[in-house]
DNA sequence: TTGGGGGCTTGGTCAGACCATTACTTGGTT
DNA sequence: AACCAAGTAATGGTCTGACCAAGCCCCCAA
């Protein structure tokens, strides 16, 4: 037809457990599978698509890893594989380990979290409920214990900034500052053992955290925005750098 | 020890392809495994680890899915399974299928696509070099054929906003940013073939595309960014809500 | 020196069996 | 009639062992 020249490049010799994934996506994207449906059994799935059961379970996995299925066994109701919807599991999953690999150098990912956090926070300002809010506040007044372990700090941290990208509403921005965030959690846990001046960071954390609390809470969009993108960019530029640098991933 | 409380929810009755999964993702997050690295052979896995090679083989099909590996058969240099890097294909099916399964709604898409392409913008205005302003030119020059058929147009326009969040020189914000261009590839296809008035349409395009690669070869990262932005939120809200509405997806 | 062919390594696929978990059914007991 | 326990069927999870197909390497013959 009208194309050529673009239409001679994959050629993939497709594995049998590719067809199969090409038959179930093919019913995803249709929408004849909706969250919620079951799918047949994978002994029925290996004579309807006479394959072996290994090539059913493979292309099992692959969606299962992507957070789109969830295999349980028994017989009930509940058992069987069934069509979920778990896409920060997968995306955070993901993220981690090609971070882990370098692919993604650390300063791209501080800025790929400063722009996520900073559209979530403008979204929370605008839209946040009173239940939202309450969920922000919860892990922030946590923090402020002084004598809290630095990885529960750390986890509460997380907790704070899952709350803010949940509170704007946005799933899909949401699931992806969640799973940064998480990518790098065990990274920023690595460097609060590291600090020596633990005390000073983190009462500097505790009060972007509380400012950035407030501008959200006033409903500040501006603000609120302004504040995590230089939070998220100063913790970075301040103490992550200084520690990360000279101790590089990876030697020996 | 200090904790309590938080450590006793998950419990995840490990299947054993998991547990061949974490050892792998343990070598890689630690560093042990870079990029470009070779994996024992599956038959070598399953002496080390004690498991069957089904289960050696459903966690390394998991691995691919997230683009960690490549396996190929033979026994050249290029053969076995190796370390790989390509976030951007797993990110991009991975996205695909949720937003299918309308776990992110269209609005929700639209608004990270504006986030993330606004971000990509910005960068791209700053950073671009002379090889990346003509990646970006090719494209934008492709669409100003009118007798292009729609379907082209998509890619043409695909490109043009692939090659500016490359341009900006950020990994990670870049395979996102495609990954989510890629994910609604088919949906503008549906809307683009829909249109009456496709030409109007297509003119209004070409001329909002050529304000924006104005703007990055002039340097100006405000008007960049603002302008896709703008041109991401405006496209969707004039044209695409138009069309999706009452032809409602997964609807008989 | 060069060309070709056999053999080895490696992933891909399959068949068939058995295990473990879960819910439903059935029957006996109180 | 109500309740509890044993049995049973359905389902995913795992393993064994075999064979196929794609590549590369090396050795031998010309």
């Amino acid at each position: 037809m009208a194309d050529m020249a673009a239409a001679w490049e994959p050629v993939p010799r497709s594995r049998t457990f590719e067809l199969v994934l090409a038959r179930i996506e093919e019913q995803i994207l249709a929408g004849r599978l909706r969250v919620g449906d079951r799918l047949p059994p994978e002994r029925e799935l290996v004579d309807m698509l006479g394959v072996s059961r290994a090539a059913v379970r493979e292309a099992l996995r692959v969606l299962e890893a992507q957070g789109v299925l969830r295999s349980r066994v028994g017989t009930g109701p509940s058992s069987g594989t069934v069509i979920a919807a778990m896409p920060d599991a997968g995306l955070t999953q993901l993220l981690r380990l090609h971070i882990a690999l370098a692919n993604f150098p650390m300063g791209d990912v501080v800025e790929a979290r400063a722009t996520l956090e900073r559209a979530s926070a403008r979204l929370a300002a605008e839209l946040v409920t009173k239940d939202g809010l309450e969920r922000i506040r919860d892990p922030l007044l946590r923090m402020d214990d002084a004598s809290l372990p630095r990885e529960q700090f750390n986890d509460c941290d997380t907790d704070f900034h899952v709350a803010i990208a949940e509170a704007g509403g946005n799933r899909l921005i949401a699931d992806m500052t969640i799973a940064v965030r998480n990518a790098v959690r065990h990274t920023l846990l690595t460097v609060f053992n590291k600090l020596d001046d633990w005390e000073k960071v983190a009462s500097r954390l505790r009060a972007e955290h509380h400012a950035i609390y407030e501008a959200i809470a006033a409903g500040d969009t501006e603000a609120a925005g302004d504040l995590v993108e230089a939070h998220v960019r100063g913790f970075h530029q301040d103490i992550v750098k200084k520690i990360i640098d000279g101790a590089d991933p990876a030697a020996p």
